[in-house]
DNA sequence: TTTCTCACA
DNA sequence: TGTGAGAA
């Protein structure tokens, strides 16, 4: 088949289909006579591919390494690529509505042809910012893989480094009950890790979706309990619809969120939940006054990644603020629990 | 028609 | 990430 006729049975140009062939998508034999391209079935299948993959806007050298990954017959690393690109169409998603309702507000508050709230301005800026950098260097960014080989060991055993592990098992039955999930229910985990408070709740009854920034994680996720729905995702841009959810939990997650990206992945949270939808958060944070033993427990923490410990008073404030009665207790020397529900 | 290269946004 | 133009 020569080019003519398969960029008119793709519906893209000939041009194109030579680009992707110069970045090494595609390598039709060529004509012994003429060195006219003479495209096989195999080659037209790669191209529909790379254009469905360029479609959902996977680069050009990330759709390369994909192909390398299904000519190898790894369906697994497919299904990563899939995972990654949905995750970044979550968070671009996310952003545009963010600022679909920002403009909305902007319209609603300019009816006395008032120019327009500067705040306003630079927060539809900034959101088409965030929307190019999804775009952008989407691999690295999503890479959370580091910590997956070691996590179990970590937080059932006794490690003095990481102190806010001490009563893990405790935390997280804790959670369990008080989230008082029932049979049939729809549960989030938040930063499921290898999915072992997600895995209470399936024993539960419960069907539990799992999301994590970390395909590593998942897929031990996925090894442990098969019944777990996974996806990839960031905590900022939970890559399920509005509205899906009765109850999301997380734990030993928040802390990797930096500060005003917790308020916004409660946001979040909240966005994903039925309106009677409850909130569970186990995790270390700052007690309403730091004292001497939290201090303590905080000096001995491990040389890991960075942490950002919420404070339980600044916590407790959003719940309130945003329509929420709420529980807390606090678990050993720097882990607590807070539990929120809407107030009808 | 097709190929290749250079320049362009 | 492609596209347009021009020569062969």
């Amino acid at each position: 088949m020569r080019i003519k006729e398969v960029a008119d049975k793709l519906g893209i140009t000939p041009r194109a289909i030579r680009f992707y062939e110069q970045r090494g998508l595609v390598a039709p034999d060529k004509e012994a006579h003429n060195r006219y391209r003479d495209y096989a079935d195999e080659d037209v299948w790669r191209l529909q591919t790379v254009i469905a993959l360029r479609e959902i806007g996977m680069p050009v050298e990330d759709v390369r390494r994909a192909l390398d990954e299904i000519d190898r017959g790894d369906g697994e690393h497919l299904r990563y690529y899939l995972e990654l690109q949905q995750a970044v169409m979550y968070a671009q998603w996310v952003e545009l509505k963010r600022m679909i309702d920002t403009t909305e507000r902007m319209i609603a508050s300019a009816d006395g042809a008032r120019a327009p709230d500067r705040e306003m301005i630079y927060a539809l800026a900034d959101g088409s910012r965030r929307l190019r950098e999804a775009r952008r260097n989407w691999y690295d960014r999503w890479n959370y893989d580091r910590q997956a080989p070691i996590h179990d060991s970590l937080v059932y055993g006794e490690h003095p480094d990481y102190p806010i592990y001490d009563r893990y098992e405790e935390a997280l039955g804790l959670a369990f009950d008080w989230v008082q999930a029932a049979p049939g229910e729809r549960g989030l985990d938040v930063g499921c890790g290898t999915g072992n408070l997600a895995g209470m709740f399936l024993s539960a009854g419960v069907r539990m979706s799992g999301i994590d920034q970390s395909r590593e994680m998942l897929r031990r996720c996925r090894d442990k309990s098969p019944r777990l729905e996974t996806k990839l995702g960031n905590f900022l841009a939970i890559p399920h619809a509005d509205g899906t959810f009765d109850f999301a939990a997380t734990s030993f997650a928040f802390h990797h969120l930096a500060g005003e990206q917790q308020l916004l992945a409660l946001e979040e949270m909240r966005r994903v939940l039925k309106p009677r939808g409850r909130i569970c958060i186990v995790d270390a944070m700052v007690p309403e006054e730091a004292d001497g033993e939290w201090e303590a427990a905080r000096r001995l923490r491990g040389t890991g990644s960075e942490r950002h410990y919420a404070r339980v008073s600044d916590m407790l404030r959003w719940f309130d603020e945003n329509g929420y009665v709420t529980k807390h207790r606090r678990i050993g020397a720097m882990v607590h629990i807070v539990l929120a529900v809407p107030i009808r």
